[in-house]
DNA sequence: ATGGCCCGTAGAACGGGA
């Protein structure tokens, strides 16, 4: 099976590519951030009709996540749950649910804006926050993945640039520390399971022809327990989704799974 | 040195993203 993780910066826009995306090369389980959509609006029956159940949480405007399942190679998203109960947020960035053998944490966690803003402060507490909640689910759960926009570069190599992004948000040392705090759980980043390409960024500004000169961030993971990981055969990018007309600034991760 | 794009909500610019 293939779990993914994508941020489509409103699924409004880019509903056809993600059935496009589907169809072409489907996915069976798909993390989603950034839909932008309130409940009432989310395309399920666009979804179950190219074959995919659906668990969602949104709002106006801003965040909103969703976990997707192929509804017949995996059934349906079990014991749906919305934010961490641990943190009171009005912010729609946490759903979890069980697939099949499988728990599957998608996440959007808030970027930080800048260091001495507000909302880097909300950020490192909310990660906190996550940190904690998460602690004990990975011990107990055979499988389990948390997958999403961790808006985190969590390595040098990671960024495109690293002395530019010194000290900047998304690569503050703080937040890599959170990073090293999921490792700590026993959480490892798939896609360094495997030799991957040099360069590897999973976002591109919109700006400065940023995707063409390749100058991205990798923010965007798959974290597997240790059950999991003996599982996990390939994880991947797929850039190709970065090249289309109207593309979301970030591109998939793909963890092949046994 | 600055901002350069995209999206949603508006119904014009602006907040937010990263």
């Amino acid at each position: 099976m293939k779990l993914a993780t994508w941020n489509v910066n409103s699924l409004k826009v880019r509903l056809p590519q993600l059935l496009d995306w589907l169809a072409a090369d489907p996915v069976d389980v798909v993390c989603l951030q950034e839909t932008k959509l309130t409940d009432e609006r989310f395309p399920r029956d666009a979804l179950a009709e190219a074959g995919y159940d659906a668990a969602f949480s949104g709002q106006p405007t801003y965040n909103g996540v969703a976990i997707l399942t192929r509804a017949a190679t995996v059934g349906s998203p079990l014991d749906v749950q919305i934010g961490n109960p641990r943190f009171d947020d009005e912010q729609k960035r946490i759903i979890a649910a069980t697939v099949g053998d499988l728990r599957v944490v998608c996440v959007y966690v808030p970027n930080g804006q800048s260091v001495d803003s507000d909302k880097y402060v909300y950020k490192l507490a909310w990660l906190d926050a996550m940190i904690a909640w998460l602690g004990p689910q990975v011990s107990a759960s055979s499988s389990f993945a948390l997958a999403g926009d961790f808006n985190i570069a969590p390595e040098a190599r990671d960024v495109h640039d690293p002395e530019q992004w010194k000290g900047q948000v998304l690569f503050t040392d703080a937040e890599r520390e959170r990073f090293r705090q999921l490792e700590r759980l026993g959480l490892v980043d798939a896609f360094r399971l495997f030799e991957q390409p040099e360069k590897s960024y999973s976002w591109w500004d919109y700006r400065q022809l940023a995707f063409r000169r390749n100058r991205g961030l990798r923010i965007d993971h798959v974290m597997v327990s240790p059950a999991l990981r003996s599982r996990v055969r390939a994880c991947t990018i797929d850039r190709e989704m970065r090249k289309r007309e109207q593309p979301s600034d970030h591109a998939p991760v793909i963890a092949e799974i046994d």
